[in-house]
DNA sequence: TTTCTTATCGACATTTTTGTCAGTAGCGCT
DNA sequence: AGCGCTACTGACAAAAATGTCGATAAGAAA
């Protein structure tokens, strides 16, 4: 009547190799089930490993979250950095823009975002400044534009990436409309926005 | 030697008076300390009662949060349905648009939403659509522009103002520039592009 | 004053979540 | 094969969070 429980072998992996497994199942998690399953046995079992090897590789449940963090904020900004802005011309504007939008869906970023933004995390992207710099003098050095307010551009650029990000599939679903509406209009306005402005800078 | 605990008298309030309490001291909660401090014990303390107390006006912490979550909303679209737009001028709709990125900033509204977001339960606030309409009727019907217009419009604007009242004060300061400087550009940003996008419908 | 209702509370019980530890088992090395 | 290292595990312990219950007291009404 017993039922046989057949016992898997133990996977053994090195050690990061393991981290890796862990840390794409605590992500899977938050992105598809939010930020309270993010806990010590969900990750375990998503992972599908037992709690106390999660806790041999990061010590505590908080050294996931930390270790989650930092891997998805420098997967986010090596995708920023990977963006082309050769030419300074509408196409390659709107190309560049385009794939900003989803590089901050794609991968989850907003909702890395504004889980730090919520639980007051924020601290630890302490380098956006300096990466926004860089994306400044290594995208747009040849665009005659001061870097203040190339700054200024990419500081609404990443505003509105984010919110489109987060807000934009669920909002658009609300009103009856495709889910990538809210990322086309914002594109839109963006361009239009922006073409203006330098217009206006210009007079 | 003993320290005299002085007890102090109990507060006994109306039903309604100790619920409006305890969601304002969980809303403080939420939006200071974020969403993980919204157990039962950190809303007991901030509210200044037992935790007994917080059960038996809401029966479970879950129904605390459901009701923080209405509360807020309610709130928030109230807040919506009172912006004026009596004419069709710029200056109309640029105060408009800047009431409307306001009121998501102000009372936290954007914290609300991503907190939603995060945790799917974005599914509550299924009045939006009709809030929408209703805005789209009454503010809109003196201008000539079709309906589904005016809703995309819409859609855009409240997914910006989301970004903006979400990260826009954090990724003002992480480059360096006063607080508001994201919601001052992407305003410009929007008045701009929706002006252009205007004309171009136009012709 | 007395009575009645019920908001409030402290103490306790239950459940959930995290963390510890001693032993097990893969895998490379000799 | 035998050995050493350590990733891995189950069982248990500890801590934290939620929820229950009977008693208490504030305020209204009789």
């Amino acid at each position: 009547m017993s039922i046989r429980k057949s016992k898997q072998p133990r996977i053994r992996r090195t050690p990061e190799e393991s981290r890796a497994n862990i840390l794409s199942s605590a992500e899977r998690l938050l992105t598809e089930q939010g930020p309270q399953t993010l806990r010590l046995a969900d990750v375990a079992k998503e992972a599908g490993v037992a709690n106390a090897t999660v806790l041999h590789h990061f010590g505590t449940i908080d050294g996931v979250h930390t270790a989650l963090m930092e891997r998805m904020i420098a997967e986010l900004v090596e995708k920023v950095m990977a963006i082309e802005l050769t030419e300074d011309t509408e196409v390659s504007r709107a190309q560049a823009l385009t794939t900003l939008f989803e590089a901050f869906e794609q991968k989850q970023a907003s909702k890395l975002a504004a889980w730090l933004e919520l639980t007051h995390q924020a601290g630890r992207l302490t380098n956006v400044r300096q990466v926004v710099r860089d994306v400044t003098r290594t995208k747009f050095h040849h665009q005659n534009v001061p870097e203040d307010v190339v700054e200024d551009v990419m500081l609404v650029c990443i505003t509105l990436a984010l919110g489109v990000g987060l807000f934009g599939q669920t909002l658009s679903e609300m009103l009856g409309k495709p889910p990538s509406r809210a990322k086309e209009m914002a594109l839109s306005v963006l361009m239009l926005g922006l073409r203006q402005l330098e217009a206006e800078r210009k007079s």
